[in-house]
RNA sequence: CGAGUCGGCUGGGCGAUCGCGGGCAUGGCAACAUGAUCGAGGAACGUCCGGGCUCCAGAGGGCAGGGUGGUUGCUAACGGCAACCCGGGGUGACCCGCGGGACAGUGCCACAGAGAACAGACCGCCGGACGGCUUCGGCCGCUCGGUAAGGGUGAAACGGUGGUGUAAGAGACCACCAGCGUCGCGGGUGACCGGGACGGCUAGGUAAACCCCACCCGGAGCAAGGUCGAAAGGGUCUGCACCACCUAGGUGGCGCGACCUGCGCAGGCGUUUUCAGGGCUGCCCGCCCGAGCCUGCGGGUGGACCGCACGAGCCUGCCGGCGACGGCAGGCCCAGAUGGAUGAUCGCCCAUCGGGAUCGCCGUAAGGCACCCAGGGACAGAACCCGGCGUACAGGCCGACUCGUCCG
RNA sequence: GGCCCCGUCGUCUAGAGGCCCAGGACGCCGCCCUCUCAAGGCGGUAGCGCCGGUUCGAAUCCGGUCGGGGCUA
């Protein structure tokens, strides 16, 4: 599970995050990043849309420690938000870390070449 | 053994690895670290009722409005629960019932039907007058009356059965039965029950239609409310201190304190005079605040802490009560998040469902046990807290009782 | 978390105890008209979210559910 300094929690990070960072999806998540926001924090946004309060505790769990695993490996200051779509209710862990892996990896080169060549003219 | 009724409990277990939140202890200025410990439910759900708590002025009166509706109790309270009564269903255990009033008044009862609430003559039945026919028995037509026993309509047709009676009939009269009203008697706290006398012969349904009766209800809700901040200002004052001026006393200035309000633009009403406007849910009375208020458009902030978890609390035993429940004694401390902790992954086991194999065991057989394979955990997640109700729920376990059949 | 509101053909709606096996418009389907299409005409298709109750009778009244939507400092 995440601790609780990594874990995003302002209303305006959550918007600044998804307005302007990269979104790359896989399956059933969607991830955006944001390079740049000062620390290192991970959000989650989990609609009604997915299933009733049980499911959806359920799917942020399993995001939570699959996130876990993974934070250390970001470049330091990126913010992240990863945004369960409702086929990501019921699924294995295992399958939710594939997905998170590709559209994370995808995500995070994107914002990198985007750095790149903004910061040369 | 089969069929069934009622009530209660339970809601996968064990292990490994890695984690999250709370308060506590220790260390540290602090961030934090370490340690032991606690960490979802019977419905946490729906938000349908009731209460605690907080604010609205100290929570006022009348009307309006809303709710409840057999009785007696239980309870902090309830629209909840228990026992009983009445009505209905079931062979029975038992179940179901928004179960006050229709002589306080008003409304409605479509269609069908002659007639639908001060009932009603369509057919039929009976009698009279007139006309026609006649085989002289009557028959037909028309008209005036009588008649609610019969037909037919309807959800419902103004007691039922039998008799007397009559031109035909009719509670017109009689007997029994059902039902209504009044007055006694006995039992019960009471709803009501049992039985008696008298009366009139009969009264439709609907109040989850208005309404009447009895009882209950002020409004909002923890995003309540409080402290601090963003954020700076404006106003009032019976307040306090100081200074100045003038005649004892007052006026002005400045600071502190308390309270109210809180940005910009536009429009409207008002600021004199007991008057705009606001609050006490709507109206009236009564009362309070009062120099600002209302409407529209646009903008800012949308943070921290308290409230916040010891409570109508849980467990055990005894006592009272048919029971709901209450009393006493002892013991226990039992979630507190805020983009929201209470978990993730893996292995084994158990309950259970589907399929296979018909080689094992029991059995005449259906089938059961064992074996193999894959699937696989029901409904569902605290958010201020309790008491209920309602709804969802794979299965499993226990107890009491009823009916039927067989054996003794 | 709390407080409210609304459910009628595929869509928007009327209906407020019987006149309604629910009316209208846009749709959709078929036929007529036309050389063909459109327009026009005729006919049809379909609905009271669901389950109980009150009543002789319910879209309407009452209760319970299910679904959708709004407000909050």
């Amino acid at each position: 599970m995440l601790p609780a300094t990594v874990r995003l929690r302002r209303r305006v990070v959550f918007d600044a995050v998804v307005r302007r960072g990269q979104r790359c999806g896989h399956g059933p998540l969607a991830v955006h990043v944001s390079p740049g926001m000062g620390s290192t924090s991970v959000g989650f946004i989990v609609s009604r849309a997915v299933g009733n309060a049980v499911t959806r505790n359920r799917v942020t769990r399993q995001l939570r420690h699959l996130m876990r695993d993974r934070y250390r490996s970001l470049p330091p200051g990126t913010g992240v938000v990863v945004r369960a779509l409702p086929a990501a209710a019921g699924r294995r862990s295992a399958d939710l870390g594939g997905s998170l892996d590709r559209a994370l990896g995808r995500a995070l080169t994107r914002a990198a070449d985007r750095a790149e060549t903004s910061a040369t003219p």
